[in-house]
Parts: C-alpha cells; structure tokens; sequence
DNA sequence: CAGCTTATAGAACGATCGTTCTATTTGCTC
DNA sequence: GAGCAAATAGAACGATCGTTCTATAAGCTG
C-alpha cells in the first residue's frame, strides 16, 4: 500500500539478512532506506515490527521463487524442480543461511517474530506436500514422504551456506531423485 | 587450565545458545557464572573472545556426543548411529537450531566468529568422511557419499529444531540407510 | 487556498551495552 | 608472614540503541 512502508521493509530485509539482527540498528535501516526516522516510526512502531515484515517479504518472495516454472509438473519434477529453483535462489543473494532459521534461534522468547519463523517452516512442509500431491502421489503417500523431502531441502540449504558451492544442493537432489524412485507409492 | 575461565564459558555457551549472540549481554554471563566483571575481562578481553571460547565448547562436547558407542561400527551403521546420536543430543539440549549456523549467519563480518562457526562445519564433513572409511568405504566412495550424509545431518538439525519432533531424524536416518544400502561402492 | 496526512531533519532522552578503573580482599607460593 | 596474581564489588565512561519529540516542509484532496 505505501511506498515508503514497502521501501523500509525491502531495506530491512537485506540488512538484517547479510548482517544479522542484532548488529543492524533502525538508523542503518533508515539510512539504507533513505526515508526520515519518523516516517519508519510511523509504519514501524517497534523494531520488532519491522523484523516481522521483514520476514514475511523474504518468505513471499522465496516461495514464489521455489514454485516458478513447471505449472503442471509430472512425477518427481514436482519435487526435483525446487532444488533448482534452490539452487538459483542461492546463487542469487548473498548466502548467509536461513533467515528464518537464524531469527528464530536469535529471538528464543515467544513472540510474532519467532512466530513467523517457526510458521514459515510449517509452511515449507506444506508447500512439500502439495508438490508431492501435484507430482501424483496419493495423501498417504505425500504426507510420509514430505518430511524427508523437506529435510533434504533445510540440509541443502544449510550446506550450501556453510560449503559455499553448489555441491550440497545437487547431492540433496540426487538423494530425493533416489528416494522418490525408491518409493513404493510412487504415481504412474 | 582456569576454573574461572571455564565457568565463564560453560555459562556463556548457555545463555548465548539458549537467548542469542545480540540478547546476552556480558552482565548476563557474569551473572550466570557468578563471578565478578573483572575476572571476565581478565579472561576474555573482549566479547568476541566468549563467543569464539563458546563455539570451541560447545563443538567438543557435540563431536564426543557424536562419536560415542561403537567404537568400530561395522559398514553402515558408521554412519547411521551418527543419526542415533544426534537424536540424543537433540532431546538432551533445549532446541534452539544449530548454534554455529547462527553464529555464523549473526556475524556476517570476517573475523575470529565465523571463522570458527565455518571451521566447524568442515571438520564435520570431515567427520563423516571419516566415518565412512572406518565403515568400510573406500577414500572415492567416502568422499563422494560424505556430502549427501553432511546434508542429512544438517537437515535433520534444523527440522528437530522448526518442526520441534523426532520425526524429522528418523526420516533422516531411514534416508541414509537407503543411500548407502543402494551405493554401488558399499563395503561387504 | 484550506486542511489533512505524510515526510523531513535533527535534537533529545533514557536505557543498555561493552569496557575501564579503583579499591579491597582472597589465596597461593616462597 | 611477605609478596604477588587472581578475584571481588561496584562505580563510572563513552558509545550506541530504540524511541520520542519538535518544528518545518511536501503532497494530495476537497
């Protein structure tokens, strides 16, 4: 709705993101931005505030980059496809880890932000879910396997972080390739 | 070698873990290791030293709590007992993430941090590496399986950590028990 | 133009933080 | 017991932080 709103919010987002929560304070952020410290008062009453939307931009935007391409995909594609799309999210932004991950851990008290972090992975497992229903497999089928699939895409996540090459995300993808065709449910 | 300087760590390591690197304060660890602020600053000139002595800490105790149990594991279960206990580790701790992905991520600048956080990583790819030979996998195979294993490890932290059950480890292990089970280079 | 919301620059506040300092005491070793 | 390193309690510092406030300027709608 607001420019201004939308400005401090990306701003906030590559900040906090490349030099962590603690380290960047609401001037860096104001700076970046480049709007007045009252404005980001006025759509930010507290840093936690910004910190929240901060995360719910990255996660749009992340997820929308996981379901690109394929419209339909068939079988394992529906699976397979997200580590590529992992993997040129990865390569496009400057890796430093899960952002979710790392502000849930940084934020241990109960509250929107560990909140938002915690739901962003509840959704992942879903979003897994779904892929796996979309390839073909029946519920029964999805809901067993989805966990492993997203334990494959948090490790490949992790791993191309702390690695820094791209060898961990084609690992992950061959393993869920193995998996999947392992599988006795797989679909036609 | 100092009963000070290991209360000052063991106490840091706590409370950074538990509440994050930007929450904990320096009074806070005073506090919790109950000794006064000059002994601090005697031990650890500055707050990056705590952290750096935090991370080594907590790294030796995960690498014995790895390693435990078989003492010659025969073939796979090399690999799969890591599964086993990493689970243990898991219940053990209060869950917050893996702490040197997040030390990592919190610190984004070059330095003694991540330097250590990163170091930690390799010398766990390592460790598997190495587990896969004391199983019976040759250096070509070792190497070539390590990075899938590294992965599963990593993601099974994260998902015990965001999806709070065991649930997430166990696919991890089953994982790997199918991957190394359907290699070519398994050992006999 | 009037009137209202929004944005601006910047000073200012209280709290907290990492760090330093002082003065005193404890505990070990010759 | 002398001497010295280590530990204590606590005040104090400058810097930074999140937040509030004031005063002024744009920008949009009637």
């Amino acid at each position: 709705m607001s420019k201004k709103r939308d400005d401090i919010t990306a701003a906030a987002e590559r900040l906090l993101y490349r030099e962590g929560f603690g380290t960047v304070g609401i001037d860096r952020i104001v700076g970046e931005a480049d709007v007045a410290l009252g404005t980001f008062y006025r759509h930010f009453p507290h840093k936690e505030d910004v910190i929240v939307a901060a995360l719910l931009h990255r996660e749009a935007a992340y997820m929308t980059a996981l379901e690109g391409e394929p419209a339909q995909p068939r079988g394992a594609e529906a699976i397979l496809s997200l580590f590529d799309r992992l993997l040129d999210w990865a390569e496009a932004s400057d890796r430093n880890g899960c952002f979710f991950l790392r502000a849930a851990g940084e934020h241990a008290a109960p509250g929107p932000i560990r909140k938002a972090a915690l739901a962003h992975k509840q959704r992942m497992l879903r979003l897994v879910t779904a892929r796996l229903r979309l390839g073909g497999w029946d519920n029964v089928a999805a809901d067993r396997l989805a966990p492993t699939i997203f334990v494959l895409l948090e490790g490949a996540v992790a791993a191309a972080f702390t690695l820094g090459d791209r060898r961990a995300v084609a690992a992950a993808k061959d393993t869920a390739d193995l998996l999947l065709a392992s599988d006795p449910g797989a679909p036609a």
